[in-house]
DNA sequence: GCCAACGTTGGC
DNA sequence: GCCAACGTTGGC
């Protein structure tokens, strides 16, 4: 998220960005792209749900591989807001839509981010275990550029 | 398959 | 409200 302060004028900017981690062998990068889109849920974490309810429609959202892989490997893209989870009946959990934006040039890998030291904090790699994270607009920036995409 | 990190649960 | 025990995630 982002507040531009110009003079008396003080307004929003563009969307936030995130990261979510599936791991291949249960839900993989190419099997969302044959889906054409898919909703996310069964998260039962609170913080990965606080995350999860606070992404807008048009939001990009890493799309990381764990366990095997352990790379980034495209971004995909909110296309329905937390909405409750169906495969609960409990209140406290939701879900989200997403559908495939672009696959990366070059997936970037989980060592690589380790080795920059720009991503230090980058909750990818401070918070592990953390399967809905954000990211900073400048972390964004740092990993497009690492993947051989333009700005 | 091991284990570190961390979230959750439950006894007190 | 503390903290030990336990379960889960995920890197290696």
């Amino acid at each position: 998220m982002c507040w531009l302060v110009d003079g008396n004028f003080i307004y929003f900017h563009g969307m936030n960005y995130w990261l979510i981690k599936s791991e291949p062998f249960k839900y993989s990068w190419e099997q969302f792209v044959k889906d054409g889109q898919t909703f996310w849920d069964g998260v039962r974490n609170y913080a990965a749900r606080n995350h999860l309810r606070t992404m807008k429609k048009g939001d990009l959202v890493f799309w990381y591989h764990s366990n095997e892989g352990t790379e980034i490997v495209g971004i995909a893209k909110v296309i329905k807001e937390a909405y409750q989870d169906p495969t609960t009946t409990e209140e406290a959990w939701v879900a989200v839509d997403f559908k495939p934006h672009k696959k990366l040039k070059k997936p970037v890998t989980l060592v690589q981010i380790k080795a920059d030291k720009r991503l230090a904090n980058m909750a990818l790699v401070r918070l592990g275990r953390l399967s809905v994270q954000p990211v900073t607009d400048a972390e964004w920036a740092i990993v497009m550029e690492m993947a051989g995409e333009k700005p």
